[in-house]
RNA sequence: GGAUCUUUGGCAGAGUUGGUCGAAUGCACCGGUCUUGAAAACCGGCGAGGGUCAUACCUCCCAGAGUUCGAAUCUCUGAGGGUCCA
């Protein structure tokens, strides 16, 4: 959630920036006002609460001293429909004020670039030089279906498009990469973590896919719960309205789950193979951090995810969004696209965003500086999305038979 | 599954004839005196969240609902824990 204190102080600075990435200005100032009137209401209702409680002690002595009550009693009655009014009108406007603040994305930092889409994207920098074929590479799906590694129809039988069933040595290489993920990501101090797949409601509102993005989510029938659709959310909400004591910052975690998306806006793209499917494995990176040392955590965790891509020998680059890609609740986001023979280009395998304070802010994270509490940053990244990681390493490392040599850092993984 | 007791600040633990209780006391913690330094002793401070320049003020004694002018204290429901019976 945006700082409402920062958008009553200086409006125009926040408009602007949130413009950038497409916030229609009225909307903002609609949720300015809106906070007003929800402060004049909370001042309303406390200064009748506060009469009520100072009437009702009068009461206690008027009644030890065997004074008339009569009189005191008949204000006492009157301001008690006025508090239960005023209560009813705060509460209203609070739940105003939030349907709108909950739907206003993060601020983008100042160092995004402008732009519509992932074209407008910035090119960082390139890891590893894409390998040269002395035949034509082939794309992922073919080779999965020839070394029997992945099943799409079987997949399809049991859910129905965009679920896979991995046979032999493509399950065992899943495996494989989850523990080699981990295990890479512990080495680094991230603390490894194996949370529910479903979770609340207010989980997902605090890392905000929920509420704009009820769509894009599994739910469960009669029950307010979700899959998770990264570990993102079970993760970072482990803080969930807590107040944490600053030497024990940075918390720095790494977790294995399946994700599930229902990829709504998704109808047409990448239909065939295992770039999107509902169900996905992916090994992922939370940090919570203070906020003057968020911007260099970040760049560790983007650092970590490169790493775990070049210790596999899979040429990447990296990138940076522009305002036009920037997910909702990120003010920055690097994502690192791994080079894919078949497809001829770069596609995503790694995202990863600095939400700074606006995951604490929805989820209440905070931590004691001295005798203040603040809210932390949060950072996540994934490290890395499984399948795509496979898809990688079969169309890399494919031989002219179709055969598939397999990363030599995966050896103590695969016996 | 039945009966009964219990749930309070970081911990321990008062407070249950409803009022001046956000809550005694001890420990822990922080500051000071003393000391070469530390310990001990003594003095002072010390629950949390919101709000304010700072006060004021509001909210919170497992959760929720209720009775009342007023609830940590009474009633109901639920959850956790203990004991006894099955």
């Amino acid at each position: 959630m945006i700082d409402l204190k920062l958008l009553q102080k200086d409006f125009d600075t926040l408009s602007a920036k949130l413009t950038r990435k497409g916030v229609d200005i009225t909307l903002l100032e609609n949720l300015k006002t809106k906070n007003e009137e929800l402060k004049a209401a909370k001042v309303e209702f406390e200064t009748l609460q506060a009469a009520q409680n100072s009437m009702s002690k009068e009461f206690g002595i008027y009644k030890s001293q065997g004074k008339d009550i009569s009189e005191l009693k008949a204000k006492v009655d009157a301001n008690k429909i006025k508090i239960s009014e005023a209560l009813e009108i705060q509460r209203v406007k609070q739940e105003e004020l939030e349907t709108i603040a909950m739907a206003v994305p993060n601020i983008p930092d100042d160092n995004v670039p402008d732009g519509a889409d992932e074209e407008d994207n910035v090119e960082i920098k390139k890891v590893l030089t894409p390998p040269t074929f002395n035949f034509t590479p082939k794309e992922h799906w073919e080779l999965a279906e020839q070394n029997g590694w992945i099943n799409f129809e079987k997949g399809a039988k049991l859910a129905g498009s965009r679920f896979s069933v991995a046979y032999d040595m493509g399950a065992k290489l899943e495996r494989a990469l989850i523990n080699f993920m981990l295990n890479f990501n512990s080495k680094r101090g991230y603390t490894e973590i194996s949370v529910p797949h479903l979770v609340n409601r207010a989980a997902l509102e605090g890392t905000g896919q929920l509420p704009k993005f009820e769509d894009d989510l599994y739910k469960v029938d009669n029950q307010d719960l979700f899959l998770i659709p990264t570990a993102e959310v079970p993760l970072t909400n482990l803080f969930q309205d807590e107040i944490i004591p600053a030497e024990s910052l940075p918390i720095k975690m790494t977790g294995y789950t399946s994700c599930y998306r229902k990829e709504a806006g998704a109808a047409g793209r990448d239909t065939r193979g295992m770039i999107r499917q509902h169900q996905f494995h992916k090994v992922e990176l939370v940090t919570i951090a203070k906020p003057e040392e968020s911007d260099a955590i970040f760049e560790e965790m983007v650092q970590t995810a490169s790493d775990v891509l070049t210790a596999l020998e899979l040429p990447h680059r990296i990138v940076r969004l522009c305002t036009g890609d920037l997910g909702f609740g990120a003010a920055t986001t690097i994502d690192l696209e791994v080079w894919l023979p078949g497809q001829n280009t770069y596609r995503e395998i790694s995202s990863i965003s600095n939400t700074r304070d606006f995951q604490a802010r929805r989820a209440k994270i905070r931590y004691k500086d001295g005798t203040k509490n603040s809210f932390v940053h949060t950072l996540n990244g994934s490290s890395l999305a499984v399948g795509r990681t496979m898809v990688a390493i079969m169309e890399n490392f494919q031989n002219e038979d179709g055969s598939i040599t397999l990363p030599k850092a995966l050896d103590p993984y695969l016996n």
